[in-house]
Order: structure tokens, then C-alpha cells, then sequence
DNA sequence: TTGAAAGCGCTAACAT
DNA sequence: ATGTTAGCGCTTTCAA
């Protein structure tokens, strides 16, 4: 049989409500009583029931996490923050789960609705690019709906975890530049991902400053997949005397994209170009030679977000916009230029 | 406010109950009644409160799918089961949780535990490889967890849904040979996995049909990622005169290493090497050129696993193991032999 | 610092 | 075919 609440209590020689008040971490129990009451649920491997504390309660202990499977970067990227969420979740006992969304779709706002209201989850992760899609920010407010979002594109008034992409896609250009490379093209992923802007941006401030001039031909449109990887590099490599020496992938698959063109056109990377990319997916470790990249901590991402939004649920403070560093990976596909 | 069951029954002039057997799908309401109270329902935007129901009623309408995050196959692949399944659950009104596992690690099992005291699913959906870890399934048969599974070794009493791998694998390569190839290579997925087994046995199933000898250098071991179809590649296209002319992958990751190590040896595929995969990941038809694989419907066996579930979560009789079609992509990583 | 009573919104069991 | 009653296991008042 269930282990009930009202057994503890009587093992532990106290009211159903002491019992509770340790269960929530409340105030006014004496710490005596309290190790009484935790020894007990110990003893006998209580666990509360989730739907009777929701009843009662009036909250779901449940977080919900929103994303694109439209046309979302690589799945693994969603699979680590998925992981991160868990966790945190995990760790306070909230439950977690997943909602796919399609940001074109007509239907988008009524499938948050009807999530919200079949299962009213106390709090929702949001994670790129639906991070600022003003009608779903404008229902969520509506409704009352905490959120905590991962890279979001405005910081104002917004709690969850970024990086400084921009900051690190320089870092990551001032390299090739110190490798002495001065004709460094840029592969883009989507327009309307932060993601792609920050990463543009980056590129330039390097660019900049090193006095480079920036050459509209040696930025090409691509779509954070390989394959648009592949068509990308073929444009950048068909450049005959222009041809670029290095290049910035806005990301990890699109990276190898190009280092698969680099064969057809002859060339060997890195010796004849240098290649890196961002986000440091397993595929960047995998490849040969090994991408370097920029580690985005994915997993760490998805776990500080959802603490965020758990620290606000649980009333401990207003949760905040966590800055997370990134880290550059240099491996093997990235070398002096030619 | 909110609208309760007791709120629609005072608009339908019944009571309470009637309204709950509506709810439920339940015999014994006049049609006329039926309707009215539908009527009410959607009339009042009601939506039964999942907590009181899952309290009342003993149950949680709660599936768990748990994987393994160890050394999954892609990522791809469990994402796509993972839509599938939730797209079944959401269609019952069921909620999904994710649990990932790691199969090596001791506490494995009290994870499983955990996960079931505190959740209360109804059901669990497994994937591979976690399908027949013994351990996990005595468990759940002590708790009395109904299962269902994707792509089990053994079939004899489980339910889910399965393709038949050996047969798919042995018409991929019954194409390389109808294609005039005879020295044909494979490189294997994780011992341990039954695809791994099934791959291989349709390999040796088309050789044997061939009357191909079967050459022990020509099976390579991989380990389902880009990596090791890099290194395996290696190592069959380093063999100088018994070079194969055909490789097939066991998924298509590692297909995608072995048309990146072709490049080095100065090969173009497919004029001098044909490369197969199976899977059909989003990766096979973004790679240049394109790969032919086996398409494996994942989205659609999440769906149909959870659906056997819920079958006998509902009631709905037992549940069965059901076969779903795969498809040979045939693109433009094969050709006729050199 | 602790406890008693009254529900949370629904369903099971038993009527009718 | 429909209604009545009594909880499910917890938290919320409010009182002590």
C-alpha cells in the first residue's frame, strides 16, 4: 500500500501539517521536529503524490519546454538543453515536459493555449528561435505564465541564460586573423535566428579590427545545415583569385559542409584552408580533422535557465539573465594560412 | 474562474457523474445526453483538471518514454521517436515525460524506481537499446508498468512496433549487387545493439543469395557515429588490392565518414566506391551526393509504439507488436560497379 | 511553533 | 440510463 502523508505523520508523532510544512521547505518548524519528520519519510520511502499536491495546492509542479521543430538548428543542440531542463527540474522535483511548436504556423498560439490549459504547467523554457516571438511573450504575460528563455534575442526585463555569441565569434575570427589569414569568409545561418546575427557581428568586429576590409562575396547565406553548408562553400571556393584562405561557419554543420567541398576543389584543411565552426556539437570532435569550434554549453544552458525560472516559481527571488562564458576549441582544422 | 465538472453538469441539468462518463467515453449515456453535454463543455471552454482526475481515478495518464543517453544512436533518431510518441499521447489527452538513462550505470535500475514513485506513468515507452535490458523489464513487470517498445530483440511477448531490419539490409545490399558490385564492405554499429545484429545478417543474407564468399576484412567494426565510419573507412580503403567497391554503413553517420575518408584516397563516389547507409537521417539527403539508405520511419514507430500503449492503458485490448514498411532511398551514392 | 477542519476537482462504488 | 455518497492525498485557512 501507498505511503501516505498522514502515515508519516503519525510515525514521525506529528500533524498531517508539520509534515507538510517540512515537504515545502516552510519556515516556523523547529529543527528537532523537522529531522523527526525527515527521518520518518526516510524510514518508510515516503514520496508525496504529485496530483494530490497539485490539487490541493493549486499548481502543477510542472515545467513545460516550448521549441521549433520547424526549422531548428541541430537536434542535438535541443537534446542537451533538453537535458540541462531535466535536471533542474529533476533536482526539485518539478516534472518536465516537451512541447513542439511550429513558429509558422497559423495554429501556434492556440496549441500554447491548449497546452496551457490542459496541463497548466507553473513555468515554460523557451528556447531559440521562439525565445522572442512577441504573440507567444504577449499570451504567456496574458495568462500568467513565468517564462525563462535560453539566448534570447532582447535582454530587457527577461530571466534565463545567454552567452556572448558575438563575443566569442571574435575571438574565434581573431584567431584565423592571428594565424595570419586575411581573407576570411563567413557562412550564415538563418537570418531571423539571434544566433546568426551575433555571430555576423562578431565576424565584422574582427574583421574590423584587424583593418580588414570586409568583402560582400566572401559572406554567403546559409541555413545551419550541412547540406546549405555544402552549397555555401561551393560559391566561397568557386572564387577564383578571391578565393578565401579560411572560413567562419555560423555553425558546427555547416562547418563540415565546407570541409567536405574543400576535397572536391583539391583542397586539403587546413594546409589550403581553415576551417571553423560554433557550438562544438559531438559531430565537431568527430570529424577529421577535428573542428575547431566554440564550446556552447548547451546542457549547462538548458540547466541554468530552468533554475532560473524554478528560483522564481519557488519564490526565492526574481530570477535573473545568467551570462554564461564559452570556451574556444581549437583543434586541427584551423592553421596558418597558406 | 475556473470551470469545474460540476459547472458543466448545472448547464447540462445532470449530474456530475454523467458529466464524468461523458468525459470518459463511458456506456450507458443517452446519445441526446451525450450530446448535451458536449455541448456544455465546449460551450463553457471546460477543460477536466488532470490532477483531480489522476487523484480520483488512480491513474496518472502519464507515459514515460526512457532512453539511453550513453551511446545513443543519433540524436535524430530519439528526437523523432520522441515527436512521435508525444503526437500519440497528445492525441488521448495523455502527458509525456522524457527519462534519459545510462545503461552502464549501476543505479540504473533505482533511477527507474524513482522515476515510477514520484510519476506514477501509467506506461513506459522503451527505446533501443534499452528494449531488452532484462533488468528493466523485471522491474516493471514487479511494478506492474505497462510497457511498449520500439524495435525489441525478441518479440515473443512484448508490444510495440518493429521493422524488419535483416530483410531491409539484405535488399540494400542485394542492390549493390545487382549493381555488379562483389566486393562489397560493412561496417558494423555497437555489438550490442540489435540493429547492429540485424545489419549484419542482412548483409551476409544478400552475399549468401549472390553466392559471394563472405571476407572477414571487409566487416569493419563502427560504432554508429561519424567517427568511426572515419576510422573503419580507413582501414578498408588502406587494403590495397581487395579494395571494396561497395561499402554499406550500418547507419548513416558512419556512411557520411566513409564518403569523407573516399575523398582522401582520391575516390569519388560513387564512380569509384559506392557508399550506402541506412536510417535516412535528416543527414543522408543533405550530404553531397546525396546517400542511399534505408528509410526507417522513427517519427511514425514513436507513434505507433505509444499507441499500442495506449491501447492497453485504455483498455483497449492487449496491444500488439506491430510491423511498419521501410523503404529503400535510392540517391546518388551508388552506381554500377567500377 | 503546531494542529484541526475544510476543501481542491474529480471518480469509484453503490444506489436507483 | 442516471444520481448519491464518500473519498483520492494533499494544502489551505484559521485557530491555538
Amino acid at each position: 500500500m501507498r505511503v501516505r502523508l498522514e502515515d508519516v505523520a503519525r510515525e514521525a508523532g506529528v500533524s498531517p501539517k508539520t509534515v507538510s510544512r517540512v515537504l515545502n521547505d516552510e519556515a516556523n518548524v523547529k529543527d528537532e521536529t523537522r529531522k523527526r519528520v525527515l527521518a520518518a519519510m526516510e524510514a518508510m520511502d515516503y514520496h508525496p503524490h504529485p496530483s494530490a499536491r497539485s490539487l490541493a495546492g493549486n499548481r502543477s509542479f510542472l515545467v513545460a519546454m516550448l521549441y521549433d521543430n520547424n526549422d531548428n538548428p541541430t537536434s542535438s543542440y535541443l537534446a542537451e538543453i533538453q537535458d540541462g531542463v531535466l535536471e533542474a527540474c529533476d533536482e526539485h522535483h518539478y516534472s518536465m515536459m516537451v512541447r513542439p511548436l511550429r513558429i509558422g504556423g497559423s495554429d501556434f498560439i492556440s496549441r500554447v493555449d491548449a497546452l496551457i490549459s490542459h496541463h497548466h504547467p507553473d513555468g515554460v523554457v523557451l528556447t531559440p528561435p521562439i525565445t522572442d516571438y512577441a504573440p507567444l511573450l504577449k499570451r504567456l504575460s496574458e495568462r500568467e505564465v513565468p517564462n525563462a528563455c535560453v539566448s534570447p534575442m532582447k535582454h530587457r526585463g527577461r530571466i534565463g541564460v545567454f552567452m556572448d555569441e558575438r563575443e566569442a565569434a571574435r575571438a574565434m575570427v581573431e584567431h584565423l586573423v592571428s594565424l595570419g589569414h586575411t581573407r576570411i569568409a563567413h557562412v550564415l545561418g538563418i537570418a531571423s535566428h539571434g544566433a546568426s546575427r551575433w555571430r555576423l557581428a562578431g565576424y565584422r568586429d574582427a574583421l574590423a579590427a584587424a583593418g580588414l576590409r570586409e568583402d560582400p562575396a566572401l559572406i554567403v547565406q546559409g541555413a545551419f545545415t550541412f547540406g546549405s553548408g555544402v552549397t555555401a562553400a561551393r560559391e566561397l571556393l568557386a572564387l577564383k583569385k578571391k578565393r578565401p584562405t579560411a572560413v567562419f561557419a555560423a555553425n558546427d554543420d555547416m562547418a563540415a559542409g565546407v570541409m567536405w567541398v574543400a576535397g572536391e576543389y583539391g583542397l586539403k584543411v587546413p594546409r589550403d584552408l581553415s576551417v571553423c565552426g560554433f557550438d562544438d556539437t559531438p559531430l565537431a570532435s568527430q570529424l577529421w580533422p577535428a573542428l575547431s569550434t566554440v564550446r556552447q554549453p548547451s546542457r549547462e544552458m538548458g540547466r541554468v535557465a530552468a533554475m532560473q525560472l524554478l528560483d522564481t516559481l519557488r519564490g526565492r527571488g526574481p530570477g535573473k539573465l545568467v551570462q554564461v562564458p564559452y570556451s574556444l576549441e581549437l583543434r586541427d582544422s584551423t592553421t596558418t594560412a597558406p
